[in-house]
DNA sequence: AGCACGCCGACT
DNA sequence: GTCGGCGTGCTC
């Protein structure tokens, strides 16, 4: 070795481009020494990138000629021990590069280079003359303040700032301030505030589960909470997380887009008595930005976020919770495809923590790993307080004439609910599933021969298509089964259902609740309260499924729900029961039973008879027996690979190419079908084409991928169309 | 993915 | 004569 080696101290920096590999570059001629988990301004091309420094080998190979690093970011690692080593595991999981995966897992100013923001928490007490001031002072705003300092201070912020009914308070803080009547202060996060509301005594169901998650502390520990609605989850969740507060520990809470409601952040922060830091779509950049701060230097003691906080540095960490772990808005559908149930799991277990999933309606992916004993399963079937299960109408909907996709008999219940006093939710089953065939005289269904799936409606309505094979053959003209000539594609939306309801029912407020009409994130609560508790009906969508009491709803009736039936997603079943469970727990309340009126072409449908009859368990078992048979996760472990072009031949081409790549790695432990046409075929003038890849060996799945990606990567094709592979794609069709 | 370089059509 | 279409090649 030379005296002076020129390759010594070589850095491997992962940047956000979408290169499998790593980059090599000098250190920094000046300036502090970059750290494994820095980040790095470096040249790149004719551009400049932030990058992640993720090794720095002791003896590198040649390194050939290389560029200096222009600038090191951070003097401390912003990723570190736990949080870089399970995102190496998510790049190798999801098979995208590792400064993709690293980009991603940082808010927007960190990924640019910004540097680490200030989390000096600030906050409002009174003076000494304030207090002696206050019951002088005339009524306003200053002195509404003025009031809530007196009660519970010092005040966050971050509170006020969230809080709907202290609009305006910056500048009544600071008429006050100018009266030295309040002054600004530093707030300690871990601080308890003066306002700790006691909860209610646990069920000794609760109590079990609180116990079982605190056995597991300082380990890693999966729980499946698996507790009908209103059993109270939160409450087990509260108690454990006071549990490990008072160890000295961080906890995370992930929760559903849709769950992450003003109403949620308050009962934690009451009953906590500490800062709730919180992470979600509506924050803005700087926001994000200073929680991930606040969490990476401890000052976060209980974080509450949406998909993305699942990336949020712990290294506190005592406990990890996953409410609702069923729910879809888990899953990334673009950029790095990932599921924050999953890589929660693999974060709790790089931590050496517990994690709970809660959920009145598991995933069968949980569900199965309970009963296999990979997880604790706990169940809570107590409600709290007595409330009653509402009551199940199933009305036969064959052969009915339709007003908007509704029968004479579900108006009439709708006309009698209202007379009664009662409100009325319609919920319209719409999950863009794609259209299948009905015959609204008989319930026939378009199946495939070979497959016993649905067929799918493609070209214009004139072909039907099966997604698992790609039979193709046309629509016919008259049902197969009865001769009817009432072959239809798909129902009404939910605009076409609220104009008719405002038609029949003119004495009475209709709202329809959907994206088109909440777009802001405390829209939804502004309109359910204008709503009130007067008669009215309610109509919507997923939005409408939970979150917001509705203490009046004394009727839910859910329509559409047939496409869900007889789709040919093999995960229809599964969300269709999983809905129907979250929608009936929303009618009706301890003093005022509710009704459920599920409007079908197949009231004998099996999905329904054992839904009604034993409820989601016993309808997860059977449909966990049909997964196995049928050889679908969790029994076996799919991959997507998505392709886009402007000519189909193009998309089809890459996919074709592909899949003879794939064939050849995988040595016959893989099932591939495909190239077939995507769900929605044509988006934005692009051709969409897909390739299942289906193993019953998640080991052989990657190897197969790992084998075959970088030829694919390599493929002429591969830079014609927009690709992309979805590891446990949760939307097939 | 960007971004540059490069070689062919309709515009001041 | 140039401005600009997007094919293909590279990025330590």
């Amino acid at each position: 070795m030379s005296p002076v080696d020129p390759a010594a101290g070589v850095l491997l920096v992962a940047l956000p481009v979408p290169l499998p590999r790593l980059f090599s570059y000098f250190p920094a001629v000046d300036g502090p020494a970059a750290a494994v988990g820095a980040r790095v301004r470096v040249p790149f091309g004719p551009r400049e990138l932030v990058g992640v420094v993720t090794a720095i080998p002791d003896a590198p190979g040649d390194p050939g000629p290389l560029k200096p690093v222009h600038a090191v970011l951070d003097s401390t690692p912003l990723f570190a021990g736990e949080l870089l080593a399970s995102l190496r595991w998510l790049a190798r999981y999801t098979h995208a590069p590792l400064g993709e995966v690293l980009a991603t897992a940082l808010p927007g100013p960190l990924r640019h280079g910004e540097p680490l923001p200030d989390t000096v928490q600030r906050g409002w007490q009174l003076t000494e003359a304030g207090r002696t001031a206050i019951d002088a002072m005339r009524p306003g705003r200053p002195r509404q303040l003025a009031e809530r300092l007196a009660a519970d201070a010092p005040l966050p912020e971050a509170r006020l700032h969230d809080d709907p009914e202290a609009t305006g308070w910056r500048a009544a803080a600071r008429t006050l301030a100018s009266r030295g009547l309040a002054e600004q202060v530093i707030v300690d996060p871990a601080r308890p505030h003066s306002i700790v509301r006691p909860g209610p005594r646990l069920n000794e169901g609760q109590q079990a589960a609180v116990d079982a998650v605190l056995a597991g502390a300082g380990a890693f520990h999966p729980v499946l909470l698996d507790g009908v609605t209103g059993s109270g989850k939160t409450e087990v969740y509260l108690h454990a997380i006071a549990d490990c507060l008072s160890r000295g520990r961080q906890a995370l809470v992930l929760v559903p887009e849709i769950g992450l409601t003003p109403q949620l952040l308050a009962r934690f922060r009451e009953r906590l008595g500490i800062t709730v830091h919180v992470l979600h779509s509506g924050l803005s950049d700087g926001e994000r930005a200073r929680t991930w701060a606040a969490c990476l230097r401890g000052e976060a003691r209980v974080v509450v976020g949406t998909r993305s906080a699942v990336f949020l540095p712990l290294p506190e960490a005592g406990l990890l919770v996953v409410d609702e772990e069923h729910d879809g808005s888990y899953k990334q559908l673009d950029g790095i495809r990932y599921h924050a149930r999953d890589f929660a799991l693999v974060r709790a277990q790089a931590l050496g923590v517990p994690v709970v999933l809660g959920s009145a309606t598991p995933s069968l992916e949980s569900l199965r790993n309970a009963q296999a004993g990979r997880y604790g399963w706990l169940r809570l079937r107590q409600r709290a307080g007595n409330a009653q299960p509402p009551a199940v109408r199933v009305i036969d909907v064959r052969k009915r004439p339709l007003l908007a996709g509704m029968s004479p008999e579900l108006l009439d219940t709708i006309d009698r609910a209202l007379e009664a006093d009662g409100q009325v939710l319609v919920f319209r089953n719409r999950r863009g599933y794609a259209p299948v065939l009905l015959c609204h005289d008989c319930g026939w269904s378009a199946q495939c021969q070979r497959c016993d799936a649905a067929m799918t409606v493609h070209g214009g309505g004139r072909r039907l298509q099966c997604h698992h094979c790609g039979a193709r053959r046309p629509v016919p003209n008259a049902c197969p089964d009865c001769g009817g000539l009432a072959l239809q594609s798909q129902g009404a939306g939910t605009e076409r259902i609220e104009e008719a309801l405002r038609e029949r029912f003119p004495e009475v407020p209709v709202m329809r609740i959907d994206r088109g009409t909440t777009q802001r994130r405390d829209a939804l609560e502004r309109h359910l309260s204008e709503f009130g508790s007067a008669r009215g009906i309610l109509v919507g969508t997923q939005m409408l499924a939970k979150g917001h009491d509705l203490p009046n709803l004394t009727l839910v009736a859910v329509v559409g729900i047939d496409e869900g039936l007889f789709s040919a997603d093999f995960r229809a079943p599964e969300k269709l029961a999983q809905l129907l469970i979250q929608v009936a727990g929303r009618a009706g309340r301890a003093d005022r039973p509710g009704v459920v009126a599920l409007q079908t072409h197949h009231p004998g449908h099996p999905l329904l008879a054992t839904l009604l009859a034993g409820g989601y368990g016993a309808f997860a078992t059977i449909e966990l027996e049909q997964r196995e048979a049928a050889g679908f996760p969790p029994y076996a472990h799919l991959a997507l690979l998505r392709a886009e072009a402007k000519q189909v031949e193009h998309a089809d081409g890459f996919l074709q190419a592909a899949r003879r790549c794939l064939e050849q790695a995988a040595d016959g432990s893989l099932e591939l079908s495909g190239p077939l046409p995507a769900p929605m075929p044509r988006r934005a003038g692009y051709q969409r084409s897909q390739l299942l890849l289906s193993s019953a060996g998640r080991r052989e799945l990657h190897a197969a991928l790992d084998a075959a990606l970088p030829e694919i990567h390599a493929l002429p094709d591969a830079r014609r169309v927009r690709w992309s592979l979805d590891v446990d794609p949760v939307d097939l069709y």
